[in-house]
DNA sequence: AGTGTCAGGATTTTT
DNA sequence: TCCTGACACT
């Protein structure tokens, strides 16, 4: 083995201490831009170039498919024989990994043959559940329950375990919900998300001798992003590091986003007290941004409590202020945008260099409105997924009852899709029977037509569409998945059911499932193609035209771009009237973590900007200024905030350089804003105290009490509730 | 089976 | 305002 192969050059001393140091525990605390992944990288192929052979010695952990898609080509060109001794992918994949080989020796209910039951799929089983329930769907919906579910195995908690308060929530109906479903999942062999690490942890709890195989074979654990790690994650990792502590975290503790899905922010801030002995390296040298934005975004997440604390450094100098502007409404802030990307365009700075990033969805539309008005190219993300598409999923489904004839999910969602006569009394008697009997539904559907159980038209369907399977089954063995794949499509009448179809999209999906084609061809079998259509939820392949990027601030985590534009920083928006409203200061804390991460983003200029009404849900509505902007250090604006107020108060839309954009309202905005617009108003609404009001559903009431985004309501006929202004309509006096 | 109508809701989203 | 899901009707 070569040994440079961790060229070091290029890393400053505190990176080459965290690579260096290999001795017990390690917590690298690093901030946006200083390299984490890179030094996590550098640090894998250290370990191998030191220690020769026995095989699979490091376990290499990462949170996302991406990221552990980027760490396995690091490592590759780093270190020639990275294959052999390393486990790397994300939390999920080693978990089935595990499974695939040790389901089968303990009591888990599932074999190794075990199928992976996605989200989607978790909606339907629980809403097939709660109609045997004979709950009423408008009260109780699977979004409901699914949240509590998810939140209890993110914890390692099993329905009996869930703790006497927690039961209490929804009078104990999501722990029912929770043990139908669970004994619905293993009649059928399969494993939701949850359980492939629940089961990890209940497989090493009944079988010490798996456990310590895994615990001597991975002498090196390695996690990245850890501030994204939820308690069964964390536990999975100790586990696993118990007998050699070589546990090496990078993370950054102001960047935990993902509370709101499970990801335990104490992990990292409490490190050091599970692992006393432990090293923590805190890398402060920033490579990406300018000083600036860097003191611009520490002086926000300097407001948070919950903090270990680093202070960032710029390598790259002091760079350009960061712009701040107002503006009177969402339509003058997305056109001033949209002017700034082109004038920069003009000066030779390609789309792609500039981003956007938003807080939530519904605040792209203005900007894409204005983006299309103007002609720039522009990316969405965050809207549907490739895989979860319709089309999609629905030539998944049909792959996966090739695959395996008792993939009862997957026979449901296509067995009269296209539609074949097959309705859902024929689906309701197949399950019934299906379920009594202990086999699948294709099985149960052979036998009842043997038995002549299903006469009829419903018969004659089931019969041609289980020829059709057959022959399926039978051209597996010589085609390729991709054409295979065709075929399906084809004989299921898959294509013509789009061809004819009248839908706009029509030709989109037909597009797409041709782009399914491709990408199955480049898996070696079918079955690993669906292991990864399972897993991953791959995000969009990138375009090579050069666009610009609109994206909420959850998707760029992780990602830079020259120029980010910060829109809508408003209350009301950011932080979001959710997180603000709960009583205690976490989530409000997790509002500015995201602040800092969106600020962060930026390496050479930012703008942040807000608008003092905004068009929302079709209606307009009146926001203030985000207290994240008072947050901000004058010292890293271009212009004070102050001062900008005092520009709007004189009635101009003002911002700095390239936002000067006057404006005037349309009609119907003219008309909106001044029946909502009386003397004394609530800053982000318009009402007054005393002031009559109307809801859709309650009626007629009185304003007795106002708040930042509700107002309190006496109503006439049914009493006193608190409302978000939004479903409040102000009625005249 | 497919279309039309009405009510209710409207952060963030990976595996 | 616009999307979704439930239900009723043809």
């Amino acid at each position: 083995m070569s040994n440079n192969t961790t060229d070091t050059a290029g890393l400053n001393p505190a990176q080459l201490q965290a690579v260096q140091h290999l001795d017990g525990p390690l917590l690298v605390l690093a901030g946006a831009g200083t390299g984490k992944t890179r030094v996590l990288t550098h640090r894998v192929a250290r370990i191998l170039e030191q220690t020769s052979t026995p095989a699979y010695r490091i376990l290499c952990v990462t949170f996302t498919n991406k990221a552990a898609r980027e760490m396995r080509e690091r490592i590759a060109s780093l270190a020639a024989d990275a294959a052999e001794g390393l486990w790397l992918g994300t939390f999920h994949s080693l978990a089935v990994r595990v499974l695939r080989k040790h389901a089968s020796s303990a009591e888990l209910g599932i074999d190794t043959n075990f199928l992976i039951v996605d989200s989607d799929d978790q909606h339907r089983l629980v809403r097939q559940i709660l109609q045997e329930m004979h709950l009423d769907p408008k009260e109780v919906r699977p979004g409901k329950i699914l949240p509590f579910i998810h939140g209890w195995k993110d914890r390692a908690l099993e329905p009996e375990r869930v703790p006497p308060e927690e039961r209490r929530e929804l009078n104990g109906l999501a722990v029912d919900v929770y043990e139908r479903y669970q004994r619905r999942l293993q009649a059928m062999n399969g494993c939701d998300f949850g359980d492939l690490l629940l089961y990890n942890i209940k497989l090493f709890a009944h079988n010490p001798e798996v456990l310590q195989h895994y615990q001597q074979r991975f002498r090196y654990i390695l996690v990245d992003e850890y501030q994204d790690t939820n308690m069964i994650q964390n536990l999975w990792l100790s586990l696993l590091a118990h007998q050699h502590r070589q546990l090496c975290c990078v993370g950054d503790d102001d960047q935990s986003i993902y509370g709101w899905r499970g990801a335990e922010i104490r992990n990292i801030l409490e490190f050091q007290q599970r692992f006393t002995e432990a090293k923590v390296i805190k890398l402060e040298e920033n490579y990406r941004s300018s000083q600036n934005i860097l003191d611009g975004a520490a002086g926000v997440i300097a407001h948070n409590s919950d903090r270990l604390g680093k202070d960032l450094v710029a390598t790259r100098g002091a760079g350009a202020a960061i712009g701040l502007a107002g503006f009177r409404d969402s339509r003058a802030e997305a056109s001033a945008i949209c002017d700034t990307i082109i004038k920069r365009h003009f000066q030779g700075l390609a789309y792609s260099a500039q981003a956007i990033l938003i807080r939530a969805g519904h605040v792209s539309q203005m900007l894409e409105t204005s983006l299309a008005a103007m002609r720039i190219p522009y990316r969405m993300y965050g809207g549907l997924r490739f895989y979860e598409r319709e089309e999609i999923r629905d030539a998944v489904a049909y792959l996966r009852l090739i695959h395996r004839s008792e993939d009862d999910l997957a026979f449901e969602r296509i067995i009269n899709k296209p539609t074949r006569g097959i309705g859902a009394t024929s689906q309701n008697k197949v399950r019934q029977y299906a379920e009594s009997n202990g086999v699948s539904r294709m099985n149960a559907v052979q036998v009842m037509l043997e038995d002549q159980v299903l006469t009829g038209r419903a018969a004659a369907a089931f019969e041609s569409f289980l020829a059709l399977h057959r022959g399926w089954q039978e051209r597996k063995e010589v085609l390729s998945g991709a054409d295979l794949l065709h075929e399906v499509l084809q004989g299921a009448g898959v294509f013509d059911f789009w061809r004819a179809s009248s839908k706009l999209e029509a030709e989109t999906k037909l597009e797409n499932l041709g782009e399914l084609q491709s990408a199955l061809a480049e898996f070696p079998s079918l079955e690993a193609f669906l292991e990864h259509v399972a897993l991953v939820m791959d995000d969009d392949r990138t375009s090579t035209k050069d666009s610009v990027t609109i994206m909420t601030i959850h998707a760029a985590k992780g990602l830079e771009f020259d120029y980010v534009f910060l829109p809508a920083w408003e209350e009301g928006i950011f932080p979001n009237p959710r997180s603000v409203d709960e009583d205690d200061s976490k989530s409000l804390e997790e509002e500015r973590r995201l602040a800092y991460v969106a600020m962060t983003r930026a390496k050479t200029r930012l703008d942040i900007s807000f608008a003092r009404e905004r068009l929302m849900h079709g209606q307009v509505k009146a926001t203030g200024p985000s207290r994240f902007l008072r947050e901000i250090p004058e010292s890293a604006l271009e212009t004070p905030l102050a001062k900008i107020f005092e520009k709007m108060a004189a009635g101009w839309a003002y911002g700095s350089s390239g936002y000067k954009t006057p404006r005037t309202a349309t009609a119907t905005e003219t008309t909106l804003l001044r029946t909502n617009t009386p003397a004394v108003r609530n800053v982000t609404h318009g009402g007054t105290m005393g002031q009559r009001v109307q809801h859709a559903r309650f009626g007629m009431g009185t304003i007795t009490g106002l708040e930042s985004q509700y107002y309190v309501i006496e109503f006439d006929e049914h009493g006193q509730k608190t409302i978000s202004v939004d479903f409040i309509t102000l009625l005249q006096t």
